[in-house]
RNA sequence: GGCGCCAUCGUCAAGUGGUUAAGACACCGCCCUUUCACGGCGGGUUCGUGGGUUCAAAUCCCGCUGGCGUCACCA
């Protein structure tokens, strides 16, 4: 038997930023590279001059290292295989075509730019340089005249090739159309580059966007013509966004966030990003959901690939997001939380790794957190209405009863922290013969402004700090009083 | 439009001829509770449709419908 090493790679254009289908693509890549002791490379296709981004890139690498999605082999990194973009292989590809010339399997042509359109519409190219005599190119030639190479595809039969998803799958060849191989510029075309190099590096398993399927067959007839091996191919169903109707339609930007850099910015974490896009199109063979990027590495199998479009959903990843905050340690979350938390009061920033303490358990997504906290640096205006609860059987005599008893304790408050706020806490529960929760109810309305803080009333205290605690507790009394 | 791919709860999905059709998120209800959160328990006409094949179909075949993709000197 022989034993070929797994080699896949991730080919993006640079087209500054990441979507999160391609991120998903290299994930893939990656993780069944990984799973199977191979190589994953990074090669950037920038054969589309017009279309060149600066910078872009060195985004690819970013975004790739945030997601700690690591190339064995690419740009920067190196291996046996490079240069890993395509822009400087312009020469290698120029050498193949060329082979393909002499072979037969290809032709130069000579035609115009515009396309010869019939009634306005395109049919497709002519094949009007087929064929054309030795004579007509070398006249051609000689003139300087501006080429393009194309393939030369069968006109009957048809091609078939095998996809680890969807199985076979088979063309007539009649659909094919002569493709351009090298552009007028000199550059290949995606068609023919990607051929090129994913053979000369060896690689042994093609993970791609569905979208490629109908170009598969041309590719296959590429490899063909070279006498190649055809490496397998996967092709991934797309990522779907879901519209306000309830249609679905590829993920863009009216659903939300379309690149990984978008949902960092709005508040999730690289690892759940990964974890959660990991999960859209593919399923391990157990029930768990939350992976490390190394076990996932470790489960990853081509058979949990799905055939059918998986759709975005928000709702989950705020259930994924939100468990790894479980998992942080809260000076991990209160460094990373600290650039979305906005201005914070003195006390709060004194106290904010505590606060995070709090905080963690009850978001889902950092972007969260200055709605959730903006009450500690405003008192939001608030209803006397509020201080009723049916629940705890609080009255507004009740609450002004636990806001006088509460304003003199704490007052007289030695010290200021949660464990000697608990204890006072304690003694205005005791002092007043009322239940826990109707004490804490209106102190909590009185703090706050509000039905849902996070963390608890002596938390509350401890995070305002003595001076504004009380005065809004005096506030509050003033306000249930009149 | 031609060609190709796809079709299981609202969403992600398991499932490969015989299952009470898993599990997760979301949702609803209840319990617990110092609000929220956490936790616990419970709930839901789910296999697009019409034909076959078979003793038996979510699973196999065909048509239909719908979604997606592709038809560039873009990738």
């Amino acid at each position: 038997m022989i034993l070929t090493k797994v080699r896949t790679r991730f080919a993006p254009s640079p087209t500054g930023y990441m979507h999160i289908g391609n991120l998903r693509t290299a994930l893939y890549g990656y993780l069944f590279a990984k799973a199977n002791d191979g190589t994953f490379i990074l090669r950037i296709e920038d054969t589309d001059r017009a279309r060149f981004v600066p910078d872009a890139v060195d985004f690819i690498k970013r975004t790739l290292d945030a997601a700690h999605i690591i190339p064995d082999e690419g740009p920067d990194i190196g291996g046996d295989c490079g240069p890993y973009v395509q822009s400087e292989r312009q020469e290698i590809y120029k050498k193949y075509a060329e082979e393909l010339i002499e072979k037969g399997f290809a032709y130069r042509c000579f035609c115009d730019t515009e396309h010869p359109h019939e009634n306005g519409e395109y049919k497709g190219y002519d094949r009007h340089c087929r064929d054309l005599s030795e004579e007509e190119i070398k006249a051609h030639l000689d003139a300087g005249d501006p080429y393009v190479i194309r393939q030369k595809m069968p006109l009957t039969g048809t091609t078939t090739f095998h996809d680890v998803v969807h199985g076979n799958i088979t063309i007539n060849n009649d659909e094919l159309e002569d493709q351009v191989l090298i552009k007028r510029d000199g550059m290949p075309t995606y068609n023919f580059a990607n051929v090129i190099d994913d053979h000369l590096m060896s690689v042994t398993h093609i993970i791609r966007g569905t979208e490629f399927i109908t170009s598969t067959p041309k590719h296959v007839l590429l490899y063909e013509s070279f006498g190649w091996s055809i490496p397998t191919f996967v092709h991934l169903a797309p990522v779907m966004g879901k519209n306000e109707d309830g249609s679905v339609s590829k993920l863009s930007k009216r659903h939300g966030a379309t690149s990984f850099s978008e949902l960092v910015d709005m508040g999730y974490l690289p690892e759940a990003i990964t974890n959660y896009v990991a999960l859209l199109g593919w399923s391990p063979k157990s029930n768990q959901e939350l992976f490390t990027m190394d076990e996932m590495a470790e489960v990853f199998s081509l058979e949990g690939l799905s055939k059918s479009q998986a759709v975005f959903d928000y709702a989950k990843l705020d259930w994924v997001n939100g468990e790894y905050f479980k998992k942080m340690s809260d000076f991990d979350f209160s460094k990373a939380a600290r650039p979305f938390a906005g201005e914070l009061t003195e006390e709060l920033d004194k106290k904010w790794l505590y606060a995070c303490g709090l905080l963690r358990t009850r978001v889902s997504r950092f972007s969260e957190i200055p709605d959730m906290i903006h009450f500690f640096r405003e008192l939001p205006e608030y209803d006397a209405e509020l201080f009723l609860n049916k629940r705890n059987k609080v009255t507004k005599e009740i609450a002004a009863q636990v806001l006088e008893m509460a304003i003199r304790d704490l007052e007289a408050a030695p010290g200021w922290t949660p464990y000697s706020l608990d204890a006072i806490m304690q003694g205005v529960v005791a002092g007043t013969q009322l239940k826990m929760g109707a004490v804490m109810w209106p102190m909590r309305i009185a703090l706050s402004g509000q039905k849902v803080t996070p963390g608890g009333v002596t938390e509350l205290l401890y995070l305002l700090g003595q001076e504004e605690a009380i005065e809004r507790l005096k506030k509050g009394l003033k306000k249930v009083s009149e």
